[in-house]
Formats: structure tokens, sequence, C-alpha cells
DNA sequence: AACGTTCCTGGTAACGTTACCAGTATAGCT
DNA sequence: AGCTATACTGGTAACGTTACCAGGAACGTT
């Protein structure tokens, strides 16, 4: 029930039931040292006047807060509020709130939206990172405050993280064009920085190179995140010499406008070309030709982060090694990228 | 930058420096009645020792923690999380943190979230309620917290709110229709207990009314928030004995299950069948049809949403009455319901 | 020179909670 | 009956901060 909403305190409950603070602190944390029956009246009490503990001063006090800072690069992109989504509910089942700080992509953003989860006393960071730096990062690792990478990490770093595995799906999906028969593969690919970008590329390279189908350059390009730049970075290889029949997208987001843009061209998906995205965004079932795309599962890399986390700070879990995770992604092969007649 | 992360306390800045914690307390908060020496150099001690004010000290003895609570009902709503993009956009501007709390369209979530929040001490609450109950807001309303209403509001109670107009954007988005010269007009609407769904309905009913088109109830359902309630509750309007000519969703997401639905039994949009929707969704645009929408003003809501709950809190801006705000929506029309050759 | 005024600074207490230690009462034992 | 052990309870202090009041120095005024 959302009783009456001032402040109602131990000193309230302790008055109305003339125990000491104390004790009904005591009996309100399950201590074991109390009786029964003084346990029972003080429950009642605390119920009766509708207390609610002080988050504050309990953190304060034991400086533990039971809050969690979450860092996402943008919670309007369909992936990062998947992943929030699966923070929140882990969240509520293990009884902690999560501040969440956006920091728009932008690397001097992400370094204000420590400080101030720092300023809230968090216990622990879950953030997503955007890697145009790693500075931040390093300083949190060396500083050992409890944190996890989600969905993105730093090769090069040892922290914990949690990421899809996207070198696998960059391979998967690559594998599967080429087993559809397609042999021009171009890829527009997200900015080189970010490390499911370079995994991705890395997966689709390999598998071109496991079916001796040589790559070419001038089919790839990079630093596509939204729509807008999947238009505009794919019109020139659309357009180029050399046509590709399939392109491998960073995201689904792109690959909507890579299909805005092989549209525009007059050319038809899949026939003239294959489009494959990543992620397996709600909508791109939706289309009227539906998306082949990698599907990662976004709502347990969140769920895992945060368990994770957790785990760190309750058990105090193995502290010293750190905990990396890559998680099964899926191919979802639909109409996009399939031959007629297939 | 993000320094060390232990704890540097008052305490600390006052020992290196000579000045009492009273004195760095009021240097640090721009109080006038400090010498600028003094402020200079507890200002240079504060930044050396990387100094970050500890929230919860503050919160605790100022009872304002500078924390707002968001409920939404579901962040992985892209309208919801377009939402949360401009709360937390607006937050960082003003100073304030946010703690996110996803109800899952669930009442008891909604009220468990609530009280988490007051546990939070958090200043204020801004909510999309669930309104599948209207219990948990009264009392929150009756209680003088503050808080604001976010997408969603209750005609009945008098609470502040920012929704977009959504009985316009359904007699927009239905008088277009009729323009357009669609006559057999269905609705696929969302459950009747939350405000958006009656309010575009009554602007359905009313476009009719106005030109004059009888409403056709057997064309009408209610319920869908999915894109497989719409495909679901879209069949039998579909299929029934008057098939309707063009038909308005309650949201994009439902118009993607209708959209699939037309196609499924293998008639052409907007030849056979219009479909409008409702938020303007990124994705839309992207169709192969892209979708005619409502375009409501997702992250504008959010900003001023926020905006209108910190006025109350810093100013106290005219605390007694409410303040109700319905932003402008537009219609955006697209292929999905153009007559061919207009 | 004595006085009030202004400006700056420090001391103390408090926000609500929990940890630690000390105290009291009861029970169990000889 | 007297003793120790046990079970429960209360007192005090502290987490880091800010509000309030008081004190002292420096200044100008008469």
């Amino acid at each position: 029930m959302v009783d009456n909403v001032k402040q109602v305190t131990l000193r309230d409950i302790s008055e109305l039931t003339g125990f000491s603070i104390n004790t009904v602190s005591r009996a309100l944390n399950d201590k074991e040292e109390v009786r029964e029956g003084t346990r029972a009246k003080i429950l009642a009490a605390a119920h009766k006047l509708g207390y609610r503990p002080n988050r504050l001063a309990k953190g304060l006090r034991s400086s533990k807060t039971g809050t969690i800072g979450v860092v996402v690069t943008d919670v309007a992109n369909p992936f990062f509020s998947a992943l929030v989504k699966g923070i929140a509910r882990a969240a509520r089942d293990l009884d902690y709130s999560i501040i969440l700080q956006d920091s728009d992509e932008d690397y001097a953003g992400e370094e204000e939206a420590i400080n101030v989860l720092l300023s809230e006393q968090v216990d622990g960071i879950l953030i997503t990172p955007v890697q145009s730096g790693k500075q931040t990062i390093e300083r949190l690792s060396e500083s050992q405050f409890p944190f996890v990478l989600v969905g993105r990490y730093f090769q090069e770093l040892d922290t914990n993280y949690v990421v899809p595995d996207d070198y696998l799906g960059g391979f998967m999906v690559t594998e599967h064009l080429l087993q559809q028969g397609y042999k021009r593969l171009a890829m527009v690919n997200g900015p080189l920085h970010i490390s499911s970008a370079r995994e991705r590329f890395q997966g689709f390279s390999d598998a071109l190179m496991k079916y001796g189908v040589p790559l070419d350059e001038s089919l790839v390009v990079n630093g596509a995140l939204t729509v807008e730049e999947g238009i505009e970075l794919s019109r020139p290889i659309l357009k180029g010499a050399t046509r590709p029949s399939a392109v491998v997208c960073y995201s689904d987001f792109v690959a909507f406008g890579v299909m805005q843009a092989v549209r525009e061209i007059g050319l038809s998906i899949p026939d003239d070309t294959a489009v494959v995205g990543f992620d397996d965004v709600r909508m791109s079932s939706c289309l009227q030709v539906p998306l082949t795309t990698i599907r990662s599962p976004k709502e347990e890399l969140g769920r895992q982060a945060m368990q994770l986390l957790v785990d760190r700070l309750e058990k105090n879990h193995n502290a010293g090694e750190t905990d990396k995770r890559k998680l099964a992604v899926e191919l979802v092969p639909r109409e996009s990228s399939l031959v007629k007649g297939k």
C-alpha cells in the first residue's frame, strides 16, 4: 500500500511500542536476538504506521545503498532499452534500485555520468562504454570500484563483462549468405572503436576466408550507427562499379537504412541484393520483407550483468578474478536473404 | 575526471586547509559569507583531493536528494524509451538523477515501484500510470507528494500531467482517411482503461460524426498493445462480412501487426486496406510501405514533465494549482494511407 | 578610546540508521 | 541460596553533511 508519505522513523515505532530504537531496528532487520513476541509487536506497529526505511540513512550508516548505477549510450535505441529492461527486472528481483544515466554516445558524457553515480554512492556500476576513449574505464578499474561492462568491452582491459558473441554472430550471418550462394558481400559496419563492430567484422572476414571468397575492401565501410548513416554510407557502395549481391549491416537499424537505399536505386530485396542485420530488434520481423538477423539475448545480457555485479558485491565472490561472458547468439533467417525457390 | 573512488569528505579538506568543516561546506556551496581567498584555497584542495559530495549525507541532512523517481510501464517499448530519453536529458541539464522503475504494465508492480521510490527518498516522481486501477495515484495525490503523470492521465483526477493531445490525434488521422476517400473505417484500439485509448477513440468517433459517416461498432475492437495482439484482434475484422477499407490503430506497434494480418489475407496496402498508426516510432518511416501515423513529441513529453516537476520542487511554483498540459501532435501522412494517383 | 557594526569563522547539534558494548533479568546449575 | 550462562534489551557513537548560533577580528564612527 502506498500509505501516507511523510517519513515514519524507527523513533516513531519505538515510541509507539515502548521498545528502544535499537530493538526496533533489530526486529525489522530479522536479527536473531529479539524475542518473538517483541518482534511481532514491532512488526505490527511498523505496519500500522506504514514504516518505510529511509535508504539514505541506511546507506550513510552502512555504506551499502542497494543502488546500482547504469550508464547506456542511448536509451532510445531498442537494443539498449531491451538491455535496460533486463537490468530493471533483475534489479527488482534482487531488491536493488537503479540510477539511469544516458551518455548520448559521448565520451565526456560518460565520464560525467560516472562521476554523478559515484557521488550518489551507488554500490556498483553497469555500463555500456562509449569506447571512443578508455581512460574512464581504466580509472574505474584501477580504483577497484565494482563494475561490469555490458554489450561492449575492451579486449585489452581485464574487466568483468557480459557481451553477445559478436564474432560468432558476424561469422554465422556471413556463412549463411555464402551458403545461400551470395558471393559479392559488402559490409556496412559501425564505428571501429566499438568492440562489437570490430568483432563482427572479424567474423565476417574469417567466414569469407573459410569459403575462399576474397575480401573486397572497397565494399567495406565503417561508422554507421543510425538509419540515416545506413542510407548515406551504403549509397556509394550500391552505386559503385562492383555492386554487392548482399550487404551485412552493423545493426538492424543500419539495415533499415540500407534497405531504403537499395529500394531507392530500384533494386529488389533479396533478389538483387540481400540485406542482413544484427540484434533482432522487435520490428525486424514485421517488415514486408522480414529481415534476416542475428538475435542477441538483449534482456538476458542485462539480467546476467546485474546478477554478476550483485554476486560480486554480496558474496565477494572470487573478487580477484574477473568474469568474462560471451552469450550465445542465434541466426534468424528471414526473407531478406533467402534465395527464391530455396 | 574519474579520480580515485574512495570517499573524500569535507573533513579531509578541512584537515588539508586548516579551515573548519563548516567553512569548507560553505565555500563549496557558494554561500556568500566566505572570504574569497579562503574559498579559493578550499576549492583548490577539493579539486586536488578529488572531492565528490556524498549525496546520501546531503540528502539525509537537507531532505532534498536531487533524485527523481521514474516509473514507466515498459522501457523496452520505443514510445516509453523515448520518453525516458527526454527525462534523462532534462535531468542531466537540471542536475538531478533519476531512479528508474519498470512496472511491466502491472498494477501491483506500479504500487511496489512507488513504495521503493519513496523509500529512496526521491524528491518527486514521474509516472506513466498503468491505469488498471487508480488508488495508487489517488493516494499519492492525497499525500501531497510531488508527482507528474506522463503520457497517460486520469480525467477524473486533479493532478499534474503532460500528455500528447490524443483526442486531436485520433480526430486528425481519421479525418485524413475520410478526406482520402476511405469510408469503411475500423479501429483496433488499446485497452480502454488507458486514457490515450479512450481519447483516441473519441477523436475517431467525433471525426466520423463530423463527416456524417456512421460508426460501425462491429469494426471496433479494444485491448491491443503489442504486434501480436494487433494481428490477432484485427483478423476477425478483416475477414468479416463488411471488410474495412482502412484501419486506425492504437499504436505503430499494433499497426505493424495489422499490416501483417492484412498481407496474410492477401490484401495490399493501401490499395485494399489503408493502415494508420500512432506515435511515429523511428522505424515506421523505414517500412517498404511507410506508415502514416500521428507523431507525438515523445522526448518533449519527458522533458516538459521533468521541468514541470522540478519547477514545483524548487520554486514552490503555484503549488496549489495543478498544471495540465496537452502537447500538440502532428499528422505524418505516408504511403500506407495514400490513395493511388493522389 | 570606547563603541557598534560588519565580516568571517568555528562549535554544536541534528537528519535516520546501525554497530558495538554494556546492562539486566531469567533460567539452569551446584 | 548463590553462582554463572544465556537471552534479550538499551545507551552511545558514528556515517557526512548542513543549519543555527556564537565568537572574534577588523573597521569606521563619535
